[in-house]
DNA sequence: GATGAAAAAATTTGCGG
DNA sequence: CCGCAAATTTTTTCATC
């Protein structure tokens, strides 16, 4: 609504300090630690912590919280990457629509290199994958070709280190 | 690390109704959701929320909680895969140890199809990506070859559906 | 900016349907 | 298994440094 907003979203990169950095990784590792313990962790006051926290949250820096679901209790077996390339290059948009709408398909790049757009699977089990692929995927106009990747174990799943 | 998580992820499909299903949804939107809020909206009470909260983590389903921070303002410009073989399949364990030492690999999946290893990469800038790639991936002896798929832009991200 | 203390809100527990 | 209500913790505000 005023300009403030917009030169906010620019979002460089911005000044973060010690504390900001300590607060970030520990709410990487649990974003519902209490602000008190954080603050006795760090030893400043839990209003400070609230505070830190607010402008990481104003700054576009701290864009939101979930919780992590493991697949497997939930039933998903499958984990995957799928390379696409399309016929043509201008058929992006419409190959991302026809994506957007499979909920198996929970990542998605546009990249260079080999692939077109590179895609990350979840799905219950080899049955559904396969049903996935060329029921809904391969059949997909745009598409000339697909190769899939299939993951056996994830043994790294971090993320970026503020 | 990993084996004992598979042990425990034997935890074939549990019983899930359409509480925990809401909650569980509820909760990837935002981890940090009161329990009050959400009771009023599934219109159960509060203590409810929490109780059914409490068993999906004793079954292991809910694994923890994290706070997502935009890679951009923190000063991340780079995503990218590299795909990884190796010179013989028994060097995994190895390469594998190499790659946790670095921070910018924020994932490493253990993939059966075109490549052994495949990861994904947050870093600052090209000049990062390329010191990266030359001094400390491509130089690790059991690695033979490797592809960079860079990402132009990630339009879908999002979680398995509970 | 940071803080301590007060006010408001949310979480957590135990008892009774 | 659920909900009520009390007890405890947390979050949030605000005047002050």
């Amino acid at each position: 609504m005023d300009h403030q907003n917009e030169v906010q979203e620019v979002a460089q990169q911005q000044r973060i300090d010690n504390l900001d950095r300590n607060l970030l990784n520990a709410l990487q590792q649990d974003a519902r630690t209490p602000y008190a313990e954080l603050a006795k962790r760090f030893e400043v006051s839990p209003a400070t912590v609230h505070v830190r926290v607010e402008k990481l949250k104003q700054a576009g820096i701290i864009t939101g919280t979930q919780v992590l679901l493991a697949p497997r209790p939930l039933g998903y077996q499958i984990c995957c990457f799928i390379g696409i390339n399309l016929k043509a290059a201008g058929d992006y948009p419409a190959v991302l629509a026809k994506l957007e709408a499979l909920p198996e398909v929970i990542e998605a790049y546009y990249t260079t290199g080999h692939y077109s757009i590179f895609i990350k699977i979840m799905c219950r089990n080899i049955d559904a994958l396969h049903r996935l692929l060329v029921d809904q995927i391969q059949s997909i106009e745009q598409i000339q070709s697909t190769e899939t990747l299939l993951s056996l174990s994830q043994p790294i799943a971090r993320q970026i280190q503020p």
